[in-house]
DNA sequence: CTAAATGATACTAAGATAGTATCAATTGAA
DNA sequence: TTCAATTGATACTATCTTAGTATCATTTAG
């Protein structure tokens, strides 16, 4: 079961990182590269996967010399569901194999009606934690 | 956010499918040709998917003319949770990149400790709704 | 200027998914 | 005894997803 995957994962790595960084050295901008040096992750891919954190407006970026990313709201602010969200959608647990299409069944269907009283719990609880108190 | 897989999803259409049948018609033994026929799946996937339900222990099968798969319990002792774990394995929303090795970071890991408590609850949730409720 | 950084896009190898195709074994019944 | 209906077991395949790499364009501090 691949609740939490790659990108998401490595999102949250950096994340952490960037948080210790601003709580212990007050460092505000973070590249790339000092994420790479300490976590390990794939230059490259950390950029495509950081570039998307910006689109969504949970970081900002700057670009140039002394450029890097920084957060665009407090880690406080930022729960494990909205990092979830940028890179897997919005948390549902209730897909049928018509997903997509409209399911005729779809209102009905009493095994959906279930997972969905389910799933409401579950995003109550991921959107309840935050990236400074993962990061603590 | 891909929860239920089609195996599961058409294992799922299958045994309700069936607990209708045996609470309807008190009929205990079903044919794929009769799953296909009433829910439209594929055919030899769909064999496979119950061959699997079969060898864990969900169903019984019988060979030969007349044959075909009944019930190994009451629809009411198999769980949503027995299911997905037949075609997913453990319902464990805990994995981190390292998943499979074992993560030098696990123990400390308060992403882990914190997915965990939501995990033991989404088990319970799934554990506590049966075949026999959803095919009502 | 230029080096250091992100932005954007194209490409790719490996694996997972969702099947199909076949044949073997079993069994109830004509 | 033969045969048709059924599951058991494997091998194969096309498509999609994942987890990246490679490259070049753009921006900017110094
Ligand atoms: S069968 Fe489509 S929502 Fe349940
Ligand atoms: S980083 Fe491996 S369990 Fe959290």
């Amino acid at each position: 079961m691949r609740f939490i995957t790659r990108d998401t994962d490595y999102a949250l790595r950096a994340l952490l990182f960037m948080a210790r960084a601003l709580r212990h050295e007050n460092k505000k901008i973070v590249t790339v590269e000092d994420i790479v040096a300490e976590e390990k992750l794939p230059r490259v891919f950390l950029r495509r996967i950081l570039q998307k954190l910006a689109v969504k407006g949970v970081l900002s970026s700057y670009k140039g010399k002394a450029g890097g990313f920084s957060f665009a709201m407090v880690p406080k602010k930022i729960s494990l569901a909205d990092v979830i969200i940028v890179y897997q959608g919005e948390i549902d647990l209730t897909n049928c194999f018509l997903q997509g299409k409209i399911c005729p069944n779809r209102t009905r269907c009493k095994v959906r009606k279930k997972i969905k009283a389910i799933n409401a719990k579950l995003i109550k609880e991921l959107g309840g934690i935050n990236i400074e108190e993962l990061s603590g």
